[in-house]
DNA sequence: AAATAGATTAACAACGTTGTAATTTTAATT
DNA sequence: AATTAAAATTACAACGTTGTTAATCTATTT
């Protein structure tokens, strides 16, 4: 069907493996015949055949990610910019949206060069019920797996916001997120509430801690206006996502609430601010970028057979914008 | 690196090419040996090379699937079902994030058996920058595209709610969806509407047509706040998605209006419904999992050869639920 | 002009699998 | 027990590519 490089050799009067070497650029053949040959191969629209390539090369140039949940948004950035970041290096992201264990079956078969698992909240599954002998990576919370992870530090991240809010006089400090026990990622941001603000559990701070359902806009919404309007005297929240934070301004601008001047936020996530919110949000995470950067060398590394130390666990950073202000500012 | 038929060979005292028939259940071969050879296989893990199969096959069992925008949340319940359809028949669905053109390009070299492209609101590319020798099925608008595609009547569907609804005695009939020009599917909506209405454009109906700028939730939600703060006499709405719906429902039910008592809701989208909502919403359009049949259908007849019949366009349906009643009901 | 080193090209095995043709084993018939 | 047909197994080429080794060409030196 497609034209292989014999067919190019043909045209072109060498021998086929002068072909294949001709175009991946070797030093063993002549300027003059490369340039023919690449001429030629651009005009029968060739293109090279991965399963024969990667037949003899065990190399696909590919990296397979495991993506069980199409439909979560905030992945999807970081997914995007991995890609960017891999393509650099010559090589292709290709995405399975079936389950685990299978979607790794899937890329074994097809001998990607790697695998990465964005963890999942529901399935935490065990090693033993994998089979691979593509290297492996998570993006996500490391339970019993043995696998290289790579993950945040949520807890810290939560503790650094509310740290940094009583630091500039904040006394009655909120969190909005999502609690609930399915999802261990979401659970990290709450323990680090809990401890930040030297409690066990939610129902020590029944004013302070407005569990969610869900992670989107709307659930920001609704928890930001509940909280506000039985609570006058909050003074700064802390968001457990960008999302659930858009939906909190929402409710702010509906309640005539002004940020910092009335209400100081601080938010989880940090993620470049594609939506014009009224004001440049105060955040607390790891920057995309540098998470993307983390998976991209981890994944590289791995390919290379270097064993990477078993689990990164990334550090958030703090960043001051203009949603929140200290305690009194502008009495 | 894995396991060869050849591995497993050896282990079982038998020649690699009776490994191969005996692993896809070859009638050639005895069953006590079949038997004994699958349980080795199992034991060492073996996976078969995809690259070696589908380079003598010429057959990759692989489907491709051009998915530009991970972020979007409607078609991912589409994919996601597809995927299921086209995992029954044995295929795997492998999805890239990259430009259109460069996606193509890596599909090719993975010889995967066809190409669908989702179509994207922005981009719509012309056949010349395409370079494939797999067959490509086309989902969503064809605009100068010569590939087979598959497409729904949204102009119709939109049509179909407002003759619905002038049949059960509704006069004032508004629509929320977004007009932007950027988005050719949204854009037809909003014609179906116009042409029920015997309009030409938005302007002639400046109460009735509610523009958003996004098919999310909270766009819904504010183009319904603003719609019937203003307009009291709104007896009935079109919504152009199914998110818009939920943040409509949520608008209504703030301002203490009740679905279908008020006001009459007809939504676009024909997808299970996932959240609980107040009332099971009457809609109109394609119900996905016929979406999704007809694209599996059509995946596997091009695979086979079979070039279908260059451009299938869905007639929509509508789904008469409790979200609509007829003008007067209650009084 | 012959010899030789260096540059360029060609030949060919290998990768893991499948399908076909060839061979061996087994069972049935005489 | 010898023949034969059927069943089961094996051998081997092929798929498109790469890397190594062998062959040819070119230019330089004598």
């Amino acid at each position: 069907m497609g034209i292989t490089i014999k067919d190019i050799a043909k045209h072109a009067g060498v021998s086929y493996s002068t072909v294949s070497k001709a175009l991946r650029d070797s030093p063993l053949v002549k300027k003059p015949t490369k340039i023919k040959i690449m001429k030629i191969a651009e005009e029968l629209g060739y293109q090279p055949n991965v399963a024969a390539r990667s037949l003899v090369q065990k190399k696909s140039f590919t990296i397979g990610v495991v993506w069980p949940s199409v439909e979560r948004i905030a992945p999807s950035i970081l997914i995007t910019k991995i890609n960017d970041l891999l393509e650099e290096k010559s090589y292709t992201t290709l995405l399975s949206i079936n389950k685990v264990e299978s979607a790794i079956a899937t890329f074994n078969r097809f001998q990607v060069d790697a695998i990465l698992v964005f963890g999942e909240n529901k399935t935490v599954l065990s090693d033993s019920s994998i089979q691979t002998t593509v290297p492996i990576l998570y993006y996500g919370l490391k339970e019993n797996s043995t696998y290289p992870t790579i993950d945040v530090n949520r807890r810290k991240a939560i503790k650094l916001a509310v740290n940094y809010l009583q630091e500039i006089g904040h006394k009655k400090i909120a969190f909005i997120g999502d609690l609930s026990d399915v999802d261990p990622l979401q659970k990290e941001k709450a323990i680090g509430f809990f401890e930040a603000m030297n409690v066990k559990r939610a129902s020590e701070l029944p004013d302070l801690v407005i569990p969610t359902n869900g992670l989107e806009v709307h659930d920001g919404f609704h928890a930001a206006k509940t909280l506000l309007s039985n609570n006058t005297d909050i003074t700064a929240i802390i968001s457990g996502s960008y999302d659930l934070t858009r939906g909190i301004l929402r409710a702010t601008s509906e309640l005539a609430l002004h940020v910092p001047k009335d209400l100081s936020i601080i938010s989880y996530d940090n993620i470049p601010q594609s939506d014009n919110l009224e004001v440049t949000l105060s955040t607390v995470g790891v920057p995309v970028t540098r998470i993307a950067k983390q998976i991209n060398e981890a994944l590289l590394s791995i390919i290379e057979g270097n064993d990477i130390q078993d689990s990164i666990i990334l550090e958030p950073e703090l960043n001051i914008a203009n949603s929140c202000a200290p305690f009194g500012w502008y009495d």
